[in-house]
DNA sequence: AAAATAACTGTCAACGTTGTCAGTATTTTT
DNA sequence: AAAAATACTGACAACGTTGACAGTTATTTT
């Protein structure tokens, strides 16, 4: 009943050789004649062998990695994790999936055990945790193989490989197509001092604006989370100010669809009232009404890059694979009214 | 350099009793003199000795388990994944995601090496693949666990302990609800024959028009995908109709949100021309404009209790735990208009 | 024809744990 | 005071695989 699942020596034994041999068969080593080759493959077929994987770790390195996150975002994490998992999937690696709280000091020791324990040889890490290079150094101390997603123009240092995307200059380019089609008043909304993505797309902000002559007014400068509600306080913020806005720049989608929502409220009508811009062009950003003019970040690509060097580091510890920039595209659909000069 | 990891002879050797003594601390075994204890503790500490998973797994059942799925909606997803996560979590049991095409026939061989190579011991199945009752006894076969999410009032067989949500009540209660509003003519978008809850929602809708004497107009059966952009076709088919609809009820929030768009493409105002509802209570479902008027569907929550049961299955594989039914719940907001009768 | 190489195959020791069983103190019961 | 139970500790064999190394043939080179 109990019908144990077979092994090498189940095999061996039903071929006739010796159980080495039929490892080599598995693991498709030279120097196996034809005819044996042939002989244990039949049997594996017909006992439906499958080579115990948990064996095999003891005596390799391990073949898992995890990836890391928290952040709050169904899509923008799905996006990530499908990246990584078609990578993983190509190799043969596998995915341990770890949301945690990055505010917390539980995560050191989450992923101190991981590494530890030998559940996972390497790490995908992504903004904020990418950010805390304290974290990094602790798992390389550990042995472990590290690759990290940031915001940047350049990698920060040299810890460990690393895929940065310039959210500078993407906010720099949004900024500069929203003066370019006539406005002077435009708000940022989502500005976190302590998140890379958010203060990049600021500077670029800032900088489109000074190239322009145009003075930053902090009342226009809104802090606030990277999610739907905040969105909406945040343009109910906005809208509430004596002479409001004319073009909103969401520091991502989802403050982007808070905004529409909030202009609705307001019987706005947008773009002709209020332009709206986004960050992300996560999917739903051309589900809105209007679709949403944005910012194309590739997330399942770098992801899989991220994938495919963490792999790379893992299976050839010695060579360190080169840091990888990303580069963020515009999107432009329908949120932005071409103002008349 | 390479400053090998710890093992527990290691902490044996300098604790200065066998490595079995330290095994039986780690493992919280009784009959362990409390001088000892201390003492294999703090070189546990100092040394910073993690217990290698992979050696242990050799002699222990797995603790892992597998989330299989085929579904494109990310925060379906997204929640399931949540739910199953917080539970292994708290029973400190692994994940292993397994996205999947249940068209291909891969699926069966990918999740028959799954478990034959040890990696997971059980597996939590979504539709369409928990529909699939030759795939589940094929899992069985192999001697794994299975608990699958289905649609119905009740599980569809013995097979395995199952989660079933009941799809036909909600889908007669919305409609229900629609009714009371004053519809009378209520189209239905995302019929799919092969899709079990897709099925069960238009069963509960026929019943409750057959209830209110009304007959069912074939041309108000719209089949298509459950996404955003066959929801946007499918309105589009039926305002093309001479005498459309004044109430829509979408399989899920996707096609509704897609018939959202539509509405307002063809200028229509939602509720006043056109009301709308959806389906599955997904995050968006309340950010859209109007918000929706949907089916609350606990994800999480069944997910949680799936993995609950795995879990339980797993640990004691005599006792099967019962099955668990779900209840749907209507959550009404603002996307349906009260007509005068 | 002998020596050297190439082509195969097998034996055995790891890997780092947990389970079984045997052994030694210490306490309790008879 | 002896016997029995309880409390503790250690030796050793597994688990299923891969790696190192040692054989044994068959083929090529000298």
């Amino acid at each position: 009943m109990t019908a144990k699942k077979p092994t090498i020596k189940d095999v061996a034994r039903l071929a006739g050789v010796s159980f080495k041999t039929v490892s080599r068969v598995v693991n498709n080593e030279a120097w196996v004649s034809d005819e044996i080759k042939a002989k244990v493959q039949a049997v594996i077929e017909t006992l439906n062998y499958q080579p115990n994987r948990t064996a095999r770790l003891m005596r390799t390195a391990p073949f898992s990695l995890a990836f890391v996150y928290d952040n709050p975002n169904s899509h923008y994490v799905i996006e990530m994790q499908n990246g990584i998992l078609s990578e993983c999937r190509r190799k043969g690696f596998e995915l341990v999936i770890h949301p945690t709280d990055s505010g917390s000091d539980l995560v050191r020791q989450e992923l101190s055990t991981m590494i530890g324990s030998n559940q996972v040889g390497g790490v995908i890490l992504t903004p904020p945790l990418s950010e805390n290079s304290e974290l990094v150094q602790q798992l390389l101390a550990q042995q472990a193989k590290v690759v990290r997603i940031v915001s940047g123009a350049a990698p920060p240092d040299e810890l460990c490989p690393t895929i940065y995307v310039d959210d500078e200059a993407a906010g720099r380019a949004m900024t500069e197509y929203l003066l370019a089609q006539g406005h002077r008043r435009i708000a940022f909304l989502g500005y976190r001092a302590d998140h890379r993505s958010s203060v990049g797309r600021y500077r670029g902000y800032c900088a489109a604006l000074e190239d322009a002559g145009i003075a930053t007014s902090s009342e226009l400068v809104i802090s606030g989370d990277f999610t739907f509600d905040s969105g909406v306080a945040m343009t109910e913020q906005l809208l509430a100010l004596p002479e409001p806005a004319t073009a909103l720049f969401g520091c991502n989608d989802e403050i982007a669809a808070g905004a529409l929502f909030a202009a609705r409220m307001k019987q706005l009508a947008v773009p002709a009232d209020l332009s709206i811009v986004g960050f992300e062009n996560s999917p739903f950003s051309r589900q809105t009404w209007p679709k949403l003019t944005t910012v194309h970040q590739p997330n399942a690509d770098m992801a899989a890059k991220a994938a495919a060097m963490l792999i790379a580091l893992m299976l050839e510890p010695d060579e360190q694979p080169p840091h990888c920039g990303f580069h963020l595209q515009l999107v432009i659909r329908d949120s932005v009214e071409k103002l008349a000069k």
